[in-house]
RNA sequence: GGGGGUGUGCCCGAGUGGUUAAAGGGGCUUGGCUGUAACCCAAGUGCGUAAGCUACGUUGGUUCGAAUCCAACCGCCCCCA
């Protein structure tokens, strides 16, 4: 039979690294047009931390495209499996959750994604509701549907096995947890990173095995973190936030290595292809700052934005101090004669985390009041209301005398 | 159950009795450079105004002196069964 594939199957399909089996995709895709019924798009996530980044966005985005091509949406928090923790990619075992740690990150978890998928389309699911149910046998036999060896001709799990480092054995179990899911929801589709590739994939077989069609597994690229090398995780330091305030998406977005904007436009933004290459042919400066400001206007908006441009060539092209600092009230029993430690200063309104640290901070040339470098670690300095204190290009005080 | 290893600062990792607050690297901070909160370069990186204090899994010992030796305990790894 000849697919011709129509735009949102291209849309939906743009970016994936791999389609286990596009054929299959094809397939369903034209069934679900014939029959007039939605194909049953499923995304798995363990709310193990709270705060969303652009990197976790990239499969809700995936999602969100197939739900404006017609398709349900099936979300599932995964209670349950968080309180197991993903071994995929780790060096590791995860820590794990309390059931209650779970539920409370799956609100904040929630929030967030919404700005992402559309509510009123989305069927949400807990895996607790069906693994609460499991006897210890059912458990078991869940856990004959595999075997250690293939278990073992994973990456992750080879590298830690030949490292001497520990597998934990309830680790073995996220994997048939995951693929259990897809059994549940009947899915049609499963998303995720290729660092899920394992995972997916065994929903495949245990759909096999329980009579059902199987899924098909579509793994999208890892986002890299603002350092351009490793992938986004809040752990290494170099994510962005899809709550961070927009002066922060618009400076981490500008730190992101050219290199890196390819992806990010692909991966993290909704631009159309044309348009992203369109930008990528600006000279960089301008191509990332269009970046930083569609990233900005995704997660807040237009103003928002534009503000946060502002804001960053303000501080950082030109090094001067932004319009709105957070203000500092000084505490009179600092005073002496009317004068106050640098040191002290610097550590009371929050810049630096103890006295060693800020004295380095002050040695090193980074201090500043209304833009006079104080290099003396020593020195007792005389305040007036209103002065700026700078700790490096991007710490700010306002101090207010009381 | 038997045997062998191992546990160091935010992380990795050197160090087997004394100038060791503890090499080296990563990270982080500050400075310089820059279109950039990138790259690169440089410096710094336990706490304390200071005297000094705290630190090498835990506890206790040996010693003038221990991360370094001993004992017990706790955690982890490997091999054999």
């Amino acid at each position: 039979m000849g697919f011709v594939p129509d735009e949102s199957f291209q849309e939906v399909t743009r970016g994936a690294v791999t389609i286990d089996t596009e054929e299959e995709l094809q397939k369903k895709w034209q069934a679900s047009k014939d029959r007039q019924q939605p194909l049953r798009i499923k995304l798995g996530v363990d709310p193990t931390n709270p705060q969303l980044h652009v990197g976790h966005a990239v499969p809700l985005r995936k999602m969100r495209q197939f739900q404006d091509a017609g398709h349900q949406a099936v979300l599932i928090i995964g209670d349950y499996t968080a309180c197991v923790g993903d071994p995929s990619g780790r060096d590791k075992t995860r820590p794990t959750l309390t059931h209650d740690q779970v539920r409370e990150n799956a609100e904040t978890y929630l929030q967030q994604a919404w700005k992402i998928l559309d509510k009123d389309r989305t069927e949400l699911c807990w895996n607790g509701d069906w693994f609460r149910e499991m006897s210890f046998l059912d458990v078991i036999a869940l856990c004959g549907r595999t075997t250690v060896a293939r278990q073992l001709e994973r990456d992750d799990f080879q590298k830690r096995f030949s490292g001497g480092l520990p597998i934990n054995l309830h680790e073995f179990i996220y994997p048939l947890m995951q693929a259990w899911d897809s059994v549940k929801v009947r899915a049609d589709v499963e998303l995720g990173g290729t660092d899920q590739t394992f995972n997916l994939l065994l929903g495949r077989d245990l759909m096999r095995q329980e009579g059902l069609e199987a899924q098909v597994c579509m793994t999208l690229p890892l986002l890299v973190g603002t350092d351009g090398s490793r992938k986004m995780s809040k752990t290494y330091g170099n994510s962005i936030g899809i709550t961070d305030s927009p002066e922060e998406i618009f400076g981490k977005t500008m730190s992101i290595p050219d290199e890196a904007m390819r992806d990010y436009f692909t991966l993290a933004t909704d631009l159309s292809l044309s348009e992203i290459e369109e930008k990528l042919a600006l000279n960089p400066r301008e191509c990332k700052g269009f970046l930083a400001r569609t990233l900005v206007r995704l997660y807040h908006d237009e103003a928002a934005a534009e503000a946060a441009e502002q804001h960053f060539v303000q501080v950082f092209s030109k090094g001067g101090i932004p319009d709105d600092i957070e203000e500092y009230a000084v505490q009179g029993d600092l005073l002496e004669d009317g004068k106050v430690w640098i040191v002290k200063l610097v550590v009371e309104a929050g810049l630096s985390s103890s006295n060693n640290e800020a004295r380095r901070n002050v040695q090193a040339g980074g201090v500043r009041l209304d833009d006079l470098r104080v290099d003396d670690a020593d020195a007792r300095v005389e305040l007036s209301d209103g002065m700026v204190l700078r700790v490096g290009k991007r710490k700010f005080r306002k101090l207010k005398l009381v």
